[in-house]
DNA sequence: CTGTTAGCGCTTTCAG
DNA sequence: CTGAAAGCGCTAACAG
């Protein structure tokens, strides 16, 4: 492997003028810089990602702190990944992915203390957020997918939840729809402040009561048992409901056996939208589901982005966006017939 | 941040005994260890990864390459990327995941020269695949989850398709099914000798053979809609048709309406068993499927883990390991009535 | 516009 | 069992 000090000889220059050729950081004269070029991709060469590191400080590295929770993986946080590193790659950046425990302060400050990582994005955050709180005490920088509670000095991406409930709300409403379940995650994932869970509350709970229409809610982990269970439930508290905004995709194949158990039809008897999801699990459903779709690549892409220019910009920018699922209507919403 | 230097002078030794003391590379006497470690975490000492990885050419790095496929991304590969890098981690290495298209040599050319990795993990490998070539040429260390034609050279893990075909085939043909249909990933992707599509078939047709059964086989698109066609054409092709073997999740469900449409009901009329799938797709189904999981988890640690034990040790072992999948009965699959 | 040089923080001979 | 010192390959003052 040819070194920068073999070009600069080959070429005839000094060591620091092909560094400056390559990072552009100086203003060399066309001549040089061609011949500094020519003779590079001659012998092959390519600068050394760690000692360039070691030297200006910056690895161009950045990592996505990625939690392992209880909701599982999805095709949602692959997304995630990979739009984000894509992202990175774009410009010039590499992806480190660091899955660990939730709560695992330790390794963190490890992965921030030893000089690999230049940033880090955080995913999956709750309103009250451990790493929040020690990245911010280190200052080390960060964005997030997501966000937290007190977030306004950090750059994010979230989703706007108020809005994706205001429009799904609308919608059933517009339907005929006067009495609507929403379908959390767990309570326990509600009760540890998991940005989602929380803010998809508060938007239901404003937007059914903007539009005038009954709201109520329930609670429920992430598996077809217990989107089965709490179907029925649900029936027992208000028997008039027609419609369910579900946010918890795992629950969902649950919630349409009892549906079909207790001999309704979707969309006819009652209509079904899954918020926060995705195509691909939309069309395994039959019906289809009317989903809104969650923005994943857009959410990856932007925080890669987010961090990376507050890594290149002198003065800390902090930006906040807030991006709308996309609604598609499939099979499994319609028109509210009973109790018309 | 303190440097090596100031636990050296704080320790009052020198900084290559700190440098031995943590590396563990030369005897040190238990006081003077001892000392040093209290000094460590009484300054917060922290080794600087790129430092180190300057120093000793090896950056504790490895990439996991992730080309994106046709097929798209599914849970399946989200769990190769969280167990790969929790087994790095564990090991002491980061893992970067470098999603690319799959025929860019350049990129790969540059990953693996700028310095930065060690090594590499290969997924979604073709029986004849550039990748590998250029690896091989440049003699970069990688190792393989899935296999290329002439691997015995290289370290892999992958699934053993032969036996998860022959006991699938197996527990249909105890089932009393005599006429079978195994329905592939796409005919380009097959041409394109992406692995599982080529080993899966060989296998299929093996096991048919063996048991005596009647095979036939489709090559589908990884979408509901082909999935619906592609039923109608296999019960035109094979009218005693009481089975079928899919390896392609998200034509299931199209193959499912198919069947409903037809009057029919799974598993009554039809069994339907998913390979190379995964629980939670699975149970998202109605009824839930039978499958034979991909050791997802399994795969993701072992590729990292043969590569990382290629890195470290000096003669360069090669293990190949072939993984059966989880066979998993559920609601999908039954005994043959039909012209019993 | 270009060259010289002192590090970045660690590993690893070589010497004791 | 421990020290001294020479780099790893690059960047970024500083000096022209």
């Amino acid at each position: 492997m040819p070194t920068m000090l073999d070009v600069a000889k080959r070429a005839g220059v000094a060591p620091s003028t092909v560094s400056y050729a390559i990072n552009g950081t100086r203003p060399i004269s066309e001549e040089t810089r061609q011949r500094i070029f020519a003779v590079m991709d001659e012998l092959g060469y390519r600068p050394h990602a760690l000692a360039r590191g070691l030297a200006s400080k910056r690895s161009r590295i950045i990592a996505l702190h990625f939690p392992v929770s209880e909701r599982g993986l999805g095709i949602t946080e692959l997304e995630f990944i990979t739009s984000a590193a894509d992202a990175a790659t774009e410009n010039g950046y590499n992806l480190v992915v660091w899955p660990s425990e939730l709560h695992d302060q330790n390794k963190l400050r490890q992965l921030t203390q030893q000089g690999l990582v230049d940033g880090m994005i955080v995913m999956e955050v709750c309103l009250k957020d451990e790493r929040i709180d020690l990245l911010r005490e280190i200052d080390f920088p960060f964005s997030m997918i997501g966000r937290c509670a007190d977030a306004e000095d950090i750059g994010y991406v979230d989703i706007d939840f108020a809005k994706t409930l205001q429009d799904t709300i609308n919608y059933l409403a517009e339907l005929g729809h006067k009495h609507i379940a929403f379908l959390n995650q767990s309570q326990e994932i509600f009760d540890s402040g998991y940005g989602p869970a929380v803010r998809a509350q508060a938007g239901f709970e404003q937007a059914v009561r903007q539009t005038g229409l009954e709201g109520v809610t329930c609670f429920c982990h992430a598996t077809p048992r217990a989107g089965h269970e709490v179907f029925n439930d649900l029936l027992g508290r208000c028997p008039n409901l027609t419609a369910i905004v579900a946010m918890n995709d795992r629950a969902i194949p649950g919630i349409m056996q009892a549906v079909a158990d207790r001999g309704w039809r979707i969309p006819k008897d009652l209509s079904l939208v899954a918020i926060i999801s995705s195509a691909h699990i939309a069309e395994m459903m039959m019906p289809p589901l009317t989903t809104a779709d969650a923005p994943t690549t857009e959410l990856g892409r932007l925080g890669a982005e987010l961090l990376i220019r507050q890594l290149e910009e002198q003065e800390k920018s902090v930006a906040h966006v807030l991006l709308p699922c996309h609604f598609v209507s499939r099979g499994s919403s319609g028109p509210c017939y009973r109790n018309a």
